[in-house]
DNA sequence: AAAAATCTGTTGCAAAAGCAACAAAATTGA
DNA sequence: TCAATTTTGTTGCTTTTGCAACAGATTTTT
């Protein structure tokens, strides 16, 4: 998915897309009620982030390369204060639904490629979006995790996984107390249903 | 988004769309691994139903008018049985990503409009993964049930919501135990959060 | 219209999860 | 490099949830 490529052909005249360079902790988008932004992640990471009424800090999404975020995707009203911050230095593609939805009168082939590409993104999107209810709708922490380093192993193709942050941030993502989720990984180190070293878990069932 | 205008109308030479018909109780498809279909149901209701090793059936998905799925949308393993059953007649539109994902060779318009149409379909679809997120994500069985009761507000303007489903759907779709739901949704009748007749729940603060 | 199946509503009890608070280890950054 | 911050690991206690088992109401099927 080359979106460099993409950029540099489309017809300037028929679709408007800007790319921007982000410093690490620079907020790359709020999300606005009625405005239909797309953003696509070509370099960097960043975070989707809300802070609730009680003002407490909620990493709702993280976003790596190839991934695509803006309020089109997500439900937005006036409660919740929503944006995107980089965690490290981004390059982001960004533009409005509205100016790539429909076919331009030129023609143009980028155009036609940008939909098609877009299109395949929104589907991987969908997939994790899948993965993570699968997650979530599981009922006990053990459950959650199990689900969780399952899913990891089957996409790496290994008994042993890699998780991709920390225990903090992994307890925010099954949405469950971290203390009690460390409980429960110590259960099913003594139990042999894993081992764990560092970052590192082995399934061992 | 008139799908039979499209099927009517898109050259048969490039694109291979199969428009079916069902029975309530049929399976209209089973979940492939590797493969890469995509079904829009055109009328009628559908679920998308897993049996699990202990044999119990799980309703994942319930899918209406203009909702779209098929494997593409599901990470797939060879653990779970998963297939879409219909729960009332339907017609559905089925078809494999590959042989729509890129423009024909002919540059036919309707197959243009069908990758934009689809593009609208998965946004939605992804909207909504995103509003099931957000329910899972909280952690006790009374803020699911409001933040589901808020965001059905949301979408009818109005502070009395119809439940589009019965309350044991309900439980399954919170993932939570009916019977543990059924208690503190008196707790939020009692405590005068909400009160409640039939399938209608008014929203008191 | 009767029988079967599903859904609603309720409860006691056991298990799981959340909360709070703290210390030690690791990481960051000034 | 050393101080500050974040992350990990642990525990006692309380609250919430799930489970099991009912009975009655409602809906569907025959």
């Amino acid at each position: 998915m080359d979106f460099n490529e993409i950029l540099n052909n489309i017809n300037e005249n028929c679709v408007k897309i800007q790319k921007k360079n982000f410093k690490k902790g620079d907020i790359i988008t709020y999300y606005i009620e009625n405005r239909k932004q797309i953003c696509i992640l070509i370099s960097g990471k960043a975070d989707l982030i809300r802070y609730d009424k009680d003002g407490n800090k909620d990493i709702i999404e993280n976003y790596n390369v190839n991934d695509i975020f803006g309020e089109t995707f997500y439900p937005v009203n006036t409660n919740n204060e929503l944006f995107v911050q980089a965690t490290e230095n981004c390059e982001v593609l960004i533009f409005l639904y509205e100016d790539i939805k429909m076919k331009c009168k030129n023609n143009c082939k980028y155009h036609q490629i940008l939909i098609s590409s877009l299109l395949e993104l929104v589907i991987n999107k969908s997939v994790h979006q899948n993965s993570r209810i699968e997650i979530l709708s599981k009922r006990t922490i053990r459950e959650k995790l199990l689900s969780y380093f399952s899913i990891l192993s089957t996409t790496s193709s290994s008994k042993t996984v890699i998780l991709p942050f920390s225990l903090t941030n992994l307890a925010d993502y099954l949405s469950v107390d971290r203390s009690a989720m460390m409980r429960e990984i110590k259960n099913l180190i003594t139990e042999g249903f894993i081992s764990k070293n560092k970052n590192k878990i082995k399934i061992l069932y």
